[in-house]
DNA sequence: ATTATTGCAAAGTGTTTGCATAACA
DNA sequence: TGTTATGCAAACACTTTGCAATAAT
């Protein structure tokens, strides 16, 4: 997890059972899952697997790039099938999340100035509201 | 933090050592603070507060609108005196939070219509990068 | 054969809660 | 006096870790 001296070589990620079905379900779902939400589906296909084996592919998952990590302000982490860069929206009511592309009616112009001082590489934007379900 | 029926009395807050105490170490921080950051000040003057009469505190007057509970993606709960509309930027390299003025070179349209479907009601927007101590 | 990965249990964080006692208004 | 607030300890939810056994390359 550290590209320490020079040869920084990545682990390589061995492709177990375990590792499929997560991935599968996390694919799959079209909802961002938490880590134990993970858990029960992979675990009706695999009972004997364990809690933490679904955090730790979940997060090295993530590291690699195969997932996304999403941590919403105050929540339990969630991962996401979709790596490309997008926002969230969160229903105030019912707790659901949906993606919100970049373009969505959504105008953030950074300028090239910095912030306060502050060298921006990036930003989080996050929208709570009412979804369509809930109204 | 609910108007129910129609008598919605909300609770009084008593003016203990303890509340003043706290409330005064987060308004003079110039730091966001954490619940047990805000403990270990407080503690100074009053060795024999316990930690969670802080949280409770803090909790509580969050609720009452007297301070703002600041919940910066995937960390730990943080406290601002600064009630006013507002978004953080926060260094990647010492983690030191900093307030952004919501006119900061932001520029934010989210017109009038709907995002996928959402009401939007309000969106946080978290910048990330080195302050300018860090470079 | 080598080394990443697993399951299990245990420990770690950060936060909340129940309860009897104390302090406020 | 009536009720909110406190301290303490214990519970909680989520996540991480140590370790010996196992599976992938």
């Amino acid at each position: 997890m550290n590209a320490s001296n020079h040869t920084y070589r990545p682990e390589p990620l061995r492709m177990t059972n375990q590792r499929k079905g997560i991935l599968e379900e996390v694919q799959k779902a079209r909802q961002h899952l938490t880590a134990d939400e993970v858990y029960e589906l992979v675990r009706k296909k695999q009972p004997r697997i364990s809690l933490s084996t679904v955090y730790r592919n979940l997060e090295k998952m993530a590291d690699a790039g195969i997932l996304a990590r999403l941590e919403l302000s105050g929540n339990q982490r969630r991962y996401d099938w979709n790596t490309d860069m997008h926002h969230h929206a969160r229903c105030v009511r019912c707790g659901a999340v949906r993606d919100v592309p970049v373009d969505a009616g959504v105008e953030l112009d950074l300028g090239s100035q910095a912030i306060n001082g502050f060298a921006v590489s990036g930003f989080r934007l996050e929208f709570k509201g009412i979804c369509e379900k809930c109204r």
